[in-house]
This record gives C-alpha cells, sequence and structure tokens, in this order.
DNA sequence: TTAAACTATCGACAAGGGTCTATAAGATAG
DNA sequence: CTATCTTATAGACCCTTGTCGATAGTTTAA
C-alpha cells in the first residue's frame, strides 16, 4: 500500500517552490501533485463535489453532469484518490466523494510567494 | 499575439474551483496554467531563478545547474515565460529571467479552499 | 433466482509532451 | 571579417495519458 501523493507533498511544507533550488526528489513530488490538478475534468469533478449538498457526490450524479464517458469519470475519481484529494466511501453499490480540503492548503502554502 | 495562459486565468478570481461546478472553460485555463507547474525541471528553474542574486538568472548558468541539455532548458524557460510565470530580458547574447510573483498569487487564490 | 442498477477495470487507440542532437540566429571579442 | 559564445528553433523519438467500448464485479429489486 503505497503513500499518497499529497501526503508526500506535504513533507515539503518549510521548502517552498520559490524560496530557493528545490532538490530534485521533492520537485517531482510537487510537479506528481500539481499534475493531478492540472486537467479540466478533475478539476471540474472537484467543483461538483464540493458544492454538492453535504459536500459530497456519487459516480453516477457526477457522470450527469460532465458529459463524459462512465469509465472516464472513474478514472479521473480514482486518480484524485489516489493523489488523496478526494476521500472514497462505498455504500451500497454507490459509492460517495468528497474533498480532502488540507490537500489544498498544502499546495497552496508551497506555491505562494508570500509563505515562509 | 496571444494573451498569456495566466492573464486568463487571472479573471476567473471570483470563482474559485472548490466554490461550484467550474464552467467548461475556465476548466481549461485553469488547468493549462496549472500543467505548466507540473514539471519537476520547470519547479526547479523557477527556484533557482528566484534564489538567484537579484532573483534573475541568465541561460547558461541555469544549464550549468540542472544537468539537462541546454535546448530542453530553453524550451521549459518558453513554456514559462508564454504561460506568464517568468519575464524575460534579453542583454546581450545573453538572457535574463526573473520571476512574475503575481502569477502564482492568483493561482493559490483559485485553490485555497478559503479564499473566496 | 433472475434481472437491473451502479461502479470499477481492461485493452486499445490517438494525442500530447519531454528529451535529445543538430542547426540556425544574434552578439561580442580579436 | 572571422571565430567564439550564448540562446533559440527544428525535427525526431519515446513515453505518458486522456478517452472510449466492452466487460466484470457487487448490490439491490422483483
Amino acid at each position: 500500500m503505497r503513500e499518497s501523493t499529497i501526503s508526500s507533498v506535504r513533507s515539503l511544507c518549510c521548502s517552498p517552490v520559490l524560496a530557493g533550488a528545490l532538490p530534485v526528489a521533492d520537485s517531482q513530488e510537487l510537479a506528481a501533485a500539481l499534475k493531478v490538478l492540472a486537467d479540466p475534468v478533475r478539476l471540474r469533478l472537484l467543483g461538483l463535489i464540493r458544492s454538492a449538498p453535504r459536500g459530497r457526490a456519487v459516480t453516477r450524479d457526477l457522470v450527469a453532469s460532465l458529459d463524459v464517458s462512465q469509465p472516464t469519470i472513474s478514472h479521473h475519481l480514482g486518480v484524485l484518490f489516489d493523489a488523496g484529494f478526494v476521500e472514497r466511501e462505498r455504500s451500497g453499490r454507490e459509492t460517495w466523494y468528497s474533498i480532502d480540503a488540507d490537500s489544498f492548503a498544502t499546495i497552496c502554502q508551497l506555491l505562494d510567494p508570500g509563505g515562509r
């Protein structure tokens, strides 16, 4: 079982991108996290999940909202989950997805030129 | 002459990613900006430029620091420039690169779940 | 038990992107 | 003017990835 992308990135809290020369390994971790966010469908999924009632949504509703095939949606949800940006909970034959807000704060902290 | 990626993204200031369903066009603009940052070499370039004396560096020095070929470095610098993350100034046969700090603040503002 | 609903996985395909070598373009030194 | 230095561009290659249709696995309904 592998550590999620975002939890690895979180350990970089004291060496933001613009503070100096980023070590090779750290740059790879952060780049991997950003790559997960750098997709239009995944960005829209995050917004839909967050704005849904109780801040959560099932795959079926997301498929109905996004004009992309169901396997593609499941693929993107899997990528977001593996990276630690969303949480997943199975309930019957449905799967509920919700946002892990801390993961976004971590990314912002690293990119913000004003921070530390 | 085309508008830089980051200046397009800046107009999204009142509709952060997690506030609701992101329109298709906006999600594409933001994804494009994030994709530029989602590369280890480009992240290291940003750190090197920022931490260099007077916050600027020439291509030659960046090539010497990064163990990647010179054309590849020039390619990445071009990508960062086109997106609006760095500024470029020609001086003789050298080219000075510096950071556009506002572009990072824009990205953070969009990702931060707490910020409007 | 059988059928239907919901989701994830598999395999394949096309497009995009990072890297290199080779080369061109521009500027300075001798 | 010629040679050298610095940088950018062009072309090619390979790997990654976003997408789909088809299918399997689970759960609920009839």
